[in-house]
DNA sequence: CGGCTATTGCAACTCAAAGTTGCGATAGGG
DNA sequence: CCCTATCGCAACTTTGAGTTGCAATAGCCG
Protein backbone atom coordinates (compact mmCIF):
# COMPACT_ATOMS: atom_id res chain seq x y z
CA UNK A 1 0.00 0.00 0.00
CA UNK A 2 1.65 3.17 -1.13
CA UNK A 3 1.18 5.56 1.92
CA UNK A 4 2.31 8.82 0.51
CA UNK A 5 5.40 9.08 -0.51
CA UNK A 6 8.41 11.04 1.20
CA UNK A 7 8.51 13.99 -1.23
CA UNK A 8 12.11 14.75 -1.08
CA UNK A 9 14.32 16.41 -3.22
CA UNK A 10 13.59 17.69 -6.22
CA UNK A 11 10.08 17.13 -5.61
CA UNK A 12 9.64 18.98 -2.60
CA UNK A 13 10.74 21.94 -4.99
CA UNK A 14 8.42 21.48 -7.38
CA UNK A 15 5.53 20.92 -4.62
CA UNK A 16 6.37 24.00 -2.93
CA UNK A 17 6.83 25.91 -6.40
CA UNK A 18 3.08 24.47 -7.69
CA UNK A 19 1.13 25.25 -4.45
CA UNK A 20 2.41 29.23 -4.42
CA UNK A 21 2.04 29.80 -8.23
CA UNK A 22 -1.64 28.30 -7.33
CA UNK A 23 -2.29 30.67 -4.78
CA UNK A 24 -0.99 33.60 -6.21
CA UNK A 25 -2.86 32.57 -9.84
CA UNK A 26 -6.08 32.28 -7.51
CA UNK A 27 -5.56 35.61 -5.86
CA UNK A 28 -4.82 37.56 -9.04
CA UNK A 29 -6.93 35.92 -11.46
CA UNK A 30 -9.84 34.07 -10.05
CA UNK A 31 -11.16 30.42 -10.01
CA UNK A 32 -12.03 30.33 -13.77
CA UNK A 33 -8.70 31.12 -15.28
CA UNK A 34 -6.98 28.92 -12.61
CA UNK A 35 -6.06 26.52 -15.48
CA UNK A 36 -3.44 23.32 -14.73
CA UNK A 37 -1.71 25.22 -17.85
CA UNK A 38 -1.97 28.38 -16.13
CA UNK A 39 0.02 27.19 -13.20
CA UNK A 40 2.24 24.85 -14.57
CA UNK A 41 3.07 28.22 -16.52
CA UNK A 42 3.98 30.11 -13.42
CA UNK A 43 5.17 27.55 -11.78
CA UNK A 44 7.99 27.58 -14.04
CA UNK A 45 7.36 23.64 -14.54
CA UNK A 46 5.99 21.61 -17.77
CA UNK A 47 1.91 20.76 -17.29
CA UNK A 48 2.24 17.21 -17.36
CA UNK A 49 4.36 17.59 -14.11
CA UNK A 50 1.23 19.17 -12.21
CA UNK A 51 -1.13 16.60 -14.26
CA UNK A 52 0.38 12.93 -13.32
CA UNK A 53 0.75 14.85 -9.20
CA UNK A 54 -2.65 16.15 -8.82
CA UNK A 55 -5.83 14.76 -10.00
CA UNK A 56 -7.45 17.62 -11.23
CA UNK A 57 -7.42 22.12 -10.82
CA UNK A 58 -10.07 21.26 -7.32
CA UNK A 59 -7.56 18.17 -5.65
CA UNK A 60 -4.82 20.91 -6.27
CA UNK A 61 -6.60 24.02 -4.96
CA UNK A 62 -7.07 21.89 -1.34
CA UNK A 63 -3.85 21.11 -1.40
CA UNK A 64 -2.42 23.96 -1.50
CA UNK A 65 -4.33 25.72 1.21
CA UNK A 66 -4.31 22.92 3.43
CA UNK A 67 -0.80 23.13 3.58
CA UNK A 68 -0.63 26.18 5.47
CA UNK A 69 -3.98 26.37 7.53
CA UNK A 70 -2.32 26.13 10.68
CA UNK A 71 -4.87 27.80 13.08
CA UNK A 72 -3.85 27.79 17.00
CA UNK A 73 -4.80 30.96 17.54
CA UNK A 74 -5.01 31.73 21.61
CA UNK A 75 -8.23 32.67 23.40
CA UNK A 76 -8.12 36.23 24.14
CA UNK A 77 -8.35 37.11 27.98
CA UNK A 78 -7.34 40.51 28.69
CA UNK A 79 -9.54 41.14 32.05
CA UNK A 80 -12.06 43.20 29.95
CA UNK A 81 -14.81 42.74 27.42
CA UNK A 82 -13.76 45.49 25.10
CA UNK A 83 -10.06 44.80 24.61
CA UNK A 84 -11.10 40.93 24.38
CA UNK A 85 -13.53 41.42 21.41
CA UNK A 86 -10.96 43.28 20.00
CA UNK A 87 -8.50 41.08 19.93
CA UNK A 88 -10.91 38.43 18.60
CA UNK A 89 -11.37 40.95 15.82
CA UNK A 90 -8.03 42.10 15.05
CA UNK A 91 -7.22 37.95 15.06
CA UNK A 92 -10.22 37.76 12.40
CA UNK A 93 -8.80 40.10 10.22
CA UNK A 94 -5.24 38.72 10.23
CA UNK A 95 -6.47 35.47 9.00
CA UNK A 96 -8.03 36.45 6.53
CA UNK A 97 -5.79 39.33 5.20
CA UNK A 98 -3.01 36.80 5.04
CA UNK A 99 -1.86 34.85 1.92
CA UNK A 100 -4.04 32.02 2.86
CA UNK A 101 -6.79 33.53 4.62
CA UNK A 102 -6.78 36.22 1.15
CA UNK A 103 -6.69 32.85 -1.08
CA UNK A 104 -9.49 30.76 0.80
CA UNK A 105 -11.66 33.92 0.73
CA UNK A 106 -11.09 34.35 -3.35
CA UNK A 107 -11.42 30.85 -4.04
CA UNK A 108 -15.05 31.05 -2.40
CA UNK A 109 -15.92 34.50 -3.94
CA UNK A 110 -14.57 33.65 -7.81
CA UNK A 111 -15.99 30.21 -8.19
CA UNK A 112 -15.06 27.65 -6.09
CA UNK A 113 -17.69 27.66 -3.28
CA UNK A 114 -19.52 24.67 -4.31
CA UNK A 115 -16.09 22.37 -3.55
CA UNK A 116 -17.09 20.91 -0.80
CA UNK A 117 -13.56 21.03 0.75
CA UNK A 118 -13.55 24.99 0.59
CA UNK A 119 -16.68 25.85 2.06
CA UNK A 120 -15.76 23.19 4.43
CA UNK A 121 -11.93 25.06 5.06
CA UNK A 122 -14.38 28.68 4.93
CA UNK A 123 -17.00 26.93 7.88
CA UNK A 124 -13.92 25.46 10.17
CA UNK A 125 -12.49 29.05 10.28
CA UNK A 126 -16.07 30.43 10.76
CA UNK A 127 -16.98 28.08 13.52
CA UNK A 128 -13.51 28.27 15.23
CA UNK A 129 -13.60 31.87 15.99
CA UNK A 130 -17.49 31.17 17.20
CA UNK A 131 -15.93 28.75 19.52
CA UNK A 132 -13.65 31.29 20.95
CA UNK A 133 -16.10 33.49 21.66
CA UNK A 134 -18.09 31.75 23.95
CA UNK A 135 -15.74 32.00 27.29
CA UNK A 136 -14.82 35.66 26.25
CA UNK A 137 -19.05 36.58 26.39
CA UNK A 138 -19.35 33.89 29.79
CA UNK A 139 -16.36 35.92 31.35
CA UNK A 140 -17.90 38.66 30.78
CA UNK A 141 -21.39 37.86 32.04
CA UNK A 142 -19.46 36.64 35.23
CA UNK A 143 -17.77 39.98 35.37
CA UNK A 144 -20.99 41.66 35.29
CA UNK A 145 -20.35 43.54 31.79
CA UNK A 146 -23.11 41.62 30.70
CA UNK A 147 -26.71 40.44 30.74
CA UNK A 148 -26.76 36.94 31.45
CA UNK A 149 -29.13 36.29 28.63
CA UNK A 150 -26.45 37.58 25.49
CA UNK A 151 -26.21 34.45 23.09
CA UNK A 152 -22.18 34.24 22.58
CA UNK A 153 -22.62 33.04 18.82
CA UNK A 154 -24.59 36.67 18.05
CA UNK A 155 -22.09 38.52 19.32
CA UNK A 156 -19.07 37.35 17.37
CA UNK A 157 -21.27 37.69 14.51
CA UNK A 158 -22.18 40.98 15.29
CA UNK A 159 -18.44 41.66 15.46
CA UNK A 160 -17.12 39.60 12.13
CA UNK A 161 -20.31 41.15 9.61
CA UNK A 162 -18.52 44.53 9.72
CA UNK A 163 -15.54 43.10 8.34
CA UNK A 164 -16.72 40.49 6.05
CA UNK A 165 -18.74 43.31 4.38
CA UNK A 166 -15.80 44.96 3.68
CA UNK A 167 -13.97 41.79 2.44
CA UNK A 168 -16.61 40.99 0.11
CA UNK A 169 -18.94 43.18 -0.73
CA UNK A 170 -17.63 47.39 -0.34
CA UNK A 171 -13.94 46.34 -0.95
CA UNK A 172 -12.56 48.88 1.37
CA UNK A 173 -9.22 48.20 3.03
CA UNK A 174 -9.27 45.87 5.97
CA UNK A 175 -6.58 46.42 8.95
CA UNK A 176 -6.46 46.90 12.41
CA UNK A 177 -8.66 49.99 12.41
CA UNK A 178 -12.17 47.67 11.06
CA UNK A 179 -10.89 45.65 13.81
CA UNK A 180 -11.36 48.05 16.17
CA UNK A 181 -14.57 49.58 14.75
CA UNK A 182 -16.35 45.95 14.00
CA UNK A 183 -15.50 45.58 17.95
CA UNK A 184 -16.84 48.57 19.37
CA UNK A 185 -20.27 47.73 16.93
CA UNK A 186 -20.28 44.21 18.89
CA UNK A 187 -19.92 45.93 21.87
CA UNK A 188 -22.28 48.43 21.56
CA UNK A 189 -25.09 45.95 20.41
CA UNK A 190 -24.18 43.62 23.02
CA UNK A 191 -24.19 45.82 25.99
CA UNK A 192 -28.00 47.56 24.67
CA UNK A 193 -29.45 43.76 24.71
CA UNK A 194 -29.86 43.22 21.28
CA UNK A 195 -27.78 39.85 21.00
CA UNK A 196 -29.58 37.80 23.25
CA UNK B 1 -28.36 51.83 -37.60
CA UNK B 2 -30.54 48.59 -36.07
CA UNK B 3 -32.35 49.90 -33.31
CA UNK B 4 -33.21 46.99 -31.12
CA UNK B 5 -35.73 45.33 -33.81
CA UNK B 6 -39.34 44.89 -31.39
CA UNK B 7 -39.02 41.14 -30.62
CA UNK B 8 -42.81 40.71 -30.82
CA UNK B 9 -44.60 37.50 -31.58
CA UNK B 10 -42.53 33.99 -31.43
CA UNK B 11 -39.06 36.28 -30.06
CA UNK B 12 -40.90 37.13 -27.05
CA UNK B 13 -41.75 33.87 -25.63
CA UNK B 14 -38.41 32.94 -26.62
CA UNK B 15 -37.26 35.44 -25.29
CA UNK B 16 -38.96 35.12 -21.81
CA UNK B 17 -38.21 31.41 -21.20
CA UNK B 18 -34.41 32.14 -21.90
CA UNK B 19 -34.44 35.00 -19.70
CA UNK B 20 -36.22 32.53 -16.92
CA UNK B 21 -33.71 29.73 -17.74
CA UNK B 22 -30.58 31.37 -16.89
CA UNK B 23 -31.57 32.68 -13.77
CA UNK B 24 -32.74 29.76 -12.81
CA UNK B 25 -29.82 27.99 -13.61
CA UNK B 26 -27.69 30.46 -12.36
CA UNK B 27 -29.26 29.78 -8.97
CA UNK B 28 -29.38 26.35 -8.45
CA UNK B 29 -26.02 25.27 -10.30
CA UNK B 30 -24.11 28.34 -9.97
CA UNK B 31 -21.96 30.48 -12.82
CA UNK B 32 -19.90 27.71 -13.90
CA UNK B 33 -22.28 25.28 -14.97
CA UNK B 34 -24.12 28.06 -16.85
CA UNK B 35 -23.72 27.47 -20.39
CA UNK B 36 -25.62 28.48 -23.56
CA UNK B 37 -26.64 24.65 -24.23
CA UNK B 38 -27.58 24.23 -20.58
CA UNK B 39 -29.56 27.06 -20.83
CA UNK B 40 -30.83 26.19 -24.02
CA UNK B 41 -32.35 23.12 -22.76
CA UNK B 42 -33.70 24.22 -19.86
CA UNK B 43 -35.93 26.80 -21.80
CA UNK B 44 -37.08 23.95 -24.37
CA UNK B 45 -35.25 25.99 -27.27
CA UNK B 46 -32.46 24.87 -29.15
CA UNK B 47 -28.59 26.14 -28.91
CA UNK B 48 -28.30 28.02 -32.39
CA UNK B 49 -31.53 30.09 -31.21
CA UNK B 50 -29.79 31.68 -27.89
CA UNK B 51 -26.73 31.96 -30.00
CA UNK B 52 -28.39 33.80 -32.46
CA UNK B 53 -29.76 36.24 -29.72
CA UNK B 54 -26.84 36.84 -27.40
CA UNK B 55 -23.22 37.40 -28.12
CA UNK B 56 -22.22 34.89 -24.87
CA UNK B 57 -23.51 34.18 -21.95
CA UNK B 58 -22.05 37.48 -19.89
CA UNK B 59 -24.15 39.06 -22.49
CA UNK B 60 -27.11 36.97 -21.93
CA UNK B 61 -26.74 37.13 -18.00
CA UNK B 62 -26.59 40.92 -17.51
CA UNK B 63 -29.64 41.09 -20.19
CA UNK B 64 -31.89 38.75 -18.09
CA UNK B 65 -30.33 40.28 -14.52
CA UNK B 66 -31.27 43.88 -16.14
CA UNK B 67 -34.68 43.14 -17.05
CA UNK B 68 -36.53 43.55 -13.19
CA UNK B 69 -34.14 45.56 -11.60
CA UNK B 70 -36.17 48.40 -11.54
CA UNK B 71 -35.74 49.96 -7.99
CA UNK B 72 -37.81 53.09 -7.36
CA UNK B 73 -37.91 52.49 -3.21
CA UNK B 74 -39.20 55.06 -1.18
CA UNK B 75 -36.96 56.91 1.91
CA UNK B 76 -38.73 55.87 4.89
CA UNK B 77 -39.93 58.68 6.86
CA UNK B 78 -41.63 56.75 9.72
CA UNK B 79 -40.84 60.25 12.35
CA UNK B 80 -38.65 57.74 14.46
CA UNK B 81 -34.94 56.53 13.65
CA UNK B 82 -35.98 52.90 14.85
CA UNK B 83 -38.42 52.32 12.60
CA UNK B 84 -36.61 54.22 9.63
CA UNK B 85 -33.56 51.60 10.33
CA UNK B 86 -36.00 49.11 10.58
CA UNK B 87 -37.60 50.05 7.25
CA UNK B 88 -34.19 50.60 5.44
CA UNK B 89 -33.19 46.59 6.49
CA UNK B 90 -36.42 44.84 5.59
CA UNK B 91 -36.40 46.65 2.24
CA UNK B 92 -32.41 45.26 1.84
CA UNK B 93 -33.71 41.76 2.61
CA UNK B 94 -36.42 42.22 0.35
CA UNK B 95 -34.39 43.05 -2.55
CA UNK B 96 -32.15 39.93 -2.06
CA UNK B 97 -34.54 37.70 -1.45
CA UNK B 98 -36.37 38.36 -4.61
CA UNK B 99 -35.58 36.01 -7.21
CA UNK B 100 -33.61 39.00 -9.50
CA UNK B 101 -31.93 39.55 -6.19
CA UNK B 102 -30.79 36.41 -5.51
CA UNK B 103 -29.66 35.29 -8.93
CA UNK B 104 -27.36 38.61 -8.74
CA UNK B 105 -26.11 37.62 -5.40
CA UNK B 106 -25.87 34.06 -7.13
CA UNK B 107 -23.97 35.55 -10.03
CA UNK B 108 -21.42 37.10 -7.73
CA UNK B 109 -20.59 34.58 -4.99
CA UNK B 110 -20.18 31.69 -7.58
CA UNK B 111 -18.07 33.52 -10.24
CA UNK B 112 -19.40 36.34 -12.11
CA UNK B 113 -17.85 38.69 -10.45
CA UNK B 114 -15.31 39.72 -12.55
CA UNK B 115 -17.95 40.68 -14.98
CA UNK B 116 -17.76 44.24 -15.02
CA UNK B 117 -21.88 44.79 -15.20
CA UNK B 118 -22.67 42.15 -12.85
CA UNK B 119 -19.98 44.10 -10.38
CA UNK B 120 -21.68 47.61 -11.22
CA UNK B 121 -25.52 46.03 -10.62
CA UNK B 122 -24.02 44.89 -7.45
CA UNK B 123 -22.75 48.60 -6.17
CA UNK B 124 -25.41 49.73 -7.74
CA UNK B 125 -27.92 48.44 -5.26
CA UNK B 126 -25.46 49.00 -2.71
CA UNK B 127 -25.12 52.61 -3.66
CA UNK B 128 -28.56 53.09 -3.88
CA UNK B 129 -29.37 52.26 -0.48
CA UNK B 130 -26.65 54.11 1.33
CA UNK B 131 -27.93 57.11 -0.28
CA UNK B 132 -31.08 56.63 1.25
CA UNK B 133 -29.70 56.34 4.84
CA UNK B 134 -28.65 59.98 4.68
CA UNK B 135 -31.62 61.74 4.98
CA UNK B 136 -33.00 59.16 7.43
CA UNK B 137 -29.52 59.67 9.82
CA UNK B 138 -30.22 63.28 9.05
CA UNK B 139 -33.63 63.49 10.19
CA UNK B 140 -32.62 61.49 13.26
CA UNK B 141 -29.81 64.30 14.09
CA UNK B 142 -32.56 66.97 13.68
CA UNK B 143 -34.81 65.04 16.39
CA UNK B 144 -32.06 65.06 18.69
CA UNK B 145 -31.77 61.33 18.40
CA UNK B 146 -28.58 60.94 17.36
CA UNK B 147 -25.12 62.78 18.09
CA UNK B 148 -24.12 65.43 14.51
CA UNK B 149 -21.09 63.81 13.81
CA UNK B 150 -22.69 60.21 13.16
CA UNK B 151 -21.69 59.22 9.21
CA UNK B 152 -24.60 57.61 7.40
CA UNK B 153 -22.85 55.64 5.66
CA UNK B 154 -21.20 54.21 8.54
CA UNK B 155 -24.75 53.59 9.93
CA UNK B 156 -26.03 52.30 6.94
CA UNK B 157 -22.96 50.04 6.88
CA UNK B 158 -23.15 48.62 10.36
CA UNK B 159 -26.87 47.76 9.44
CA UNK B 160 -26.18 46.08 6.00
CA UNK B 161 -23.03 44.02 7.49
CA UNK B 162 -25.44 41.16 9.11
CA UNK B 163 -27.37 40.72 6.31
CA UNK B 164 -24.74 40.30 3.88
CA UNK B 165 -23.10 38.11 6.59
CA UNK B 166 -26.07 35.59 6.33
CA UNK B 167 -26.19 35.67 2.64
CA UNK B 168 -22.74 35.15 1.97
CA UNK B 169 -21.39 33.54 5.54
CA UNK B 170 -23.59 31.87 7.38
CA UNK B 171 -26.11 30.86 5.32
CA UNK B 172 -28.71 30.87 7.93
CA UNK B 173 -32.05 32.23 6.60
CA UNK B 174 -32.98 35.48 5.92
CA UNK B 175 -36.72 37.04 6.64
CA UNK B 176 -37.78 40.13 8.50
CA UNK B 177 -36.19 38.93 11.85
CA UNK B 178 -32.99 39.04 10.18
CA UNK B 179 -33.61 42.70 9.31
CA UNK B 180 -35.16 43.66 12.59
CA UNK B 181 -32.14 42.14 14.28
CA UNK B 182 -29.43 43.92 12.06
CA UNK B 183 -31.23 47.42 12.47
CA UNK B 184 -31.41 46.96 16.06
CA UNK B 185 -27.52 46.40 16.31
CA UNK B 186 -27.23 49.43 13.64
CA UNK B 187 -29.34 51.30 16.14
CA UNK B 188 -27.29 50.19 19.39
CA UNK B 189 -24.10 51.28 17.72
CA UNK B 190 -25.07 54.63 16.30
CA UNK B 191 -26.73 55.41 19.76
CA UNK B 192 -23.62 54.61 21.52
CA UNK B 193 -21.54 57.00 19.48
CA UNK B 194 -19.19 54.35 17.40
CA UNK B 195 -20.37 55.38 13.81
CA UNK B 196 -18.67 58.80 14.06
C1' DC C 1 -58.82 31.28 -44.19
C1' DG C 2 -54.34 31.01 -46.64
C1' DG C 3 -50.03 32.62 -48.15
C1' DC C 4 -45.57 35.05 -46.92
C1' DT C 5 -41.58 36.03 -44.15
C1' DA C 6 -38.89 35.95 -40.25
C1' DT C 7 -37.38 32.84 -36.87
C1' DT C 8 -36.43 28.33 -35.11
C1' DG C 9 -34.77 23.34 -35.16
C1' DC C 10 -31.41 20.29 -36.65
C1' DA C 11 -27.21 18.02 -38.01
C1' DA C 12 -22.79 18.41 -39.42
C1' DC C 13 -19.01 21.07 -39.04
C1' DT C 14 -14.76 23.91 -37.16
C1' DC C 15 -11.88 25.08 -33.56
C1' DA C 16 -9.60 25.77 -29.13
C1' DA C 17 -8.13 24.03 -25.06
C1' DA C 18 -8.09 20.28 -21.55
C1' DG C 19 -6.04 16.21 -20.54
C1' DT C 20 -3.01 11.78 -21.97
C1' DT C 21 0.97 9.01 -23.36
C1' DG C 22 5.67 7.26 -24.58
C1' DC C 23 10.28 8.37 -24.51
C1' DG C 24 14.54 10.69 -23.97
C1' DA C 25 16.90 13.89 -20.56
C1' DT C 26 18.51 15.03 -15.94
C1' DA C 27 18.67 16.00 -11.11
C1' DG C 28 20.37 14.45 -6.84
C1' DG C 29 20.67 10.76 -3.35
C1' DG C 30 23.71 6.96 -2.14
C1' DC D 1 30.20 8.75 -9.95
C1' DC D 2 26.43 5.92 -11.03
C1' DC D 3 21.47 4.72 -10.80
C1' DT D 4 16.73 5.63 -10.34
C1' DA D 5 12.87 8.45 -9.75
C1' DT D 6 11.11 12.45 -11.68
C1' DC D 7 10.71 15.91 -15.18
C1' DG D 8 10.39 18.08 -20.05
C1' DC D 9 8.73 17.56 -24.45
C1' DA D 10 6.00 16.73 -28.52
C1' DA D 11 2.40 14.36 -30.49
C1' DC D 12 -1.89 12.60 -29.64
C1' DT D 13 -7.03 11.99 -28.07
C1' DT D 14 -11.05 13.99 -26.31
C1' DT D 15 -14.38 17.26 -25.04
C1' DG D 16 -17.23 20.95 -25.45
C1' DA D 17 -17.97 25.69 -27.20
C1' DG D 18 -19.39 28.15 -31.06
C1' DT D 19 -20.78 28.23 -36.44
C1' DT D 20 -23.25 27.41 -40.75
C1' DG D 21 -26.58 25.96 -44.43
C1' DC D 22 -30.95 24.27 -45.04
C1' DA D 23 -35.49 22.55 -44.18
C1' DA D 24 -39.60 23.18 -41.11
C1' DT D 25 -42.88 26.15 -38.94
C1' DA D 26 -45.03 29.75 -36.30
C1' DG D 27 -47.66 33.61 -36.57
C1' DC D 28 -48.78 38.21 -38.75
C1' DC D 29 -51.35 40.40 -42.59
C1' DG D 30 -54.34 40.62 -46.15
Amino acid sequence: MPTARPVVGRGAKVRAAVHAATLAELVDRGYAALTIENVAQRAGVHKTTVYRRWADRDALLVDALAEQMASDIPIPDTGALDTDLRELARSLVRTHTSPTGKALLAAMFSGAGGVPEIAAARRRVFDDRLERAAPVVARAVARGELAPDVDPAEVFKALAAPVYLRLLITGEAVDETTADHAARIALAAARAGVLG
